[in-house]
DNA sequence: CAGTATCCCCCACGATACTG
DNA sequence: CAGTATCGTGGGGGATACTG
């Protein structure tokens, strides 16, 4: 087993806390409800708090609210707020966004060839 | 956005039934715990359930008997049992499997870059 | 408009004990 | 060897109320 595989494993267990997680951990991003699809949302221009949760009609003002911390955090999407009032936050894709959400696309593909026949 | 990225948000919500989940369904699976880790093991030729045990030494029966079973159910590997006492079963990967594994190399090169500078 | 603060619930995970 | 059965808990998620 590669070294680079190993380190998530380890990462999680607290054993080599020098070995990042970097897989498990963007795996444990990604999968958390509403990420991808705050992303998604985004990207397709929907760039402010109230637009996104309009388009994800079910989504809770909280879990937005950490989802796009979340991805500000990892530097996946930027921040403008507006000296205004009422107050005015514009967000948008950075690179390493549209390049995670071209890697989400490929997942996707892939998803909707393996998934289907389990619930046929 | 698309009817595609939609899809997988209104299934959570279990809105829309007739819509397949995939991405969500396929990052669900992926994030669990082990599962990527169980995955690569069999990929480099740890194929019994012991040899995958020492190899994650941290992993407990309980999961990895239930990660098994979810990578046999998704046909990311196959199951072959021998009718010998001791018992004796040996696991490997499906094309589908190996697809998934290259996939999640990319996203593992990905978070190489993405991850290590928050942690500094 | 763009969020925070609280409280609550459920289930994934894990530890332990047991079995064909 | 290759698992199953059972039970306990921690944290992610969601509903609701509130704020600059």
């Amino acid at each position: 087993m590669t070294e680079r595989k190993l380190s998530s494993t380890n990462y999680r267990n607290q054993s080599f806390l020098e070995e990042k997680c970097t897989l498990n951990e963007l795996l444990d991003l990604v999968s958390k409800r509403w990420f991808t699809d705050v992303l998604f949302c985004i990207e397709e221009g929907h760039n402010r708090f109230k637009l996104i949760k309009d388009e994800l009609k079910y989504i809770s003002d909280t879990i937005l609210s950490d989802r796009l911390k979340l991805l500000e955090k990892y530097q996946l999407i930027t921040r403008t707020e507006f000296d205004e009032i009422p107050p005015k936050v514009e967000y948008a894709l950075t690179e390493k966004g549209e390049e995670l959400s071209t890697l989400l696309d490929s997942m996707c593909e892939f998803s909707e060839m393996l998934i289907p026949q389990l619930h046929s």
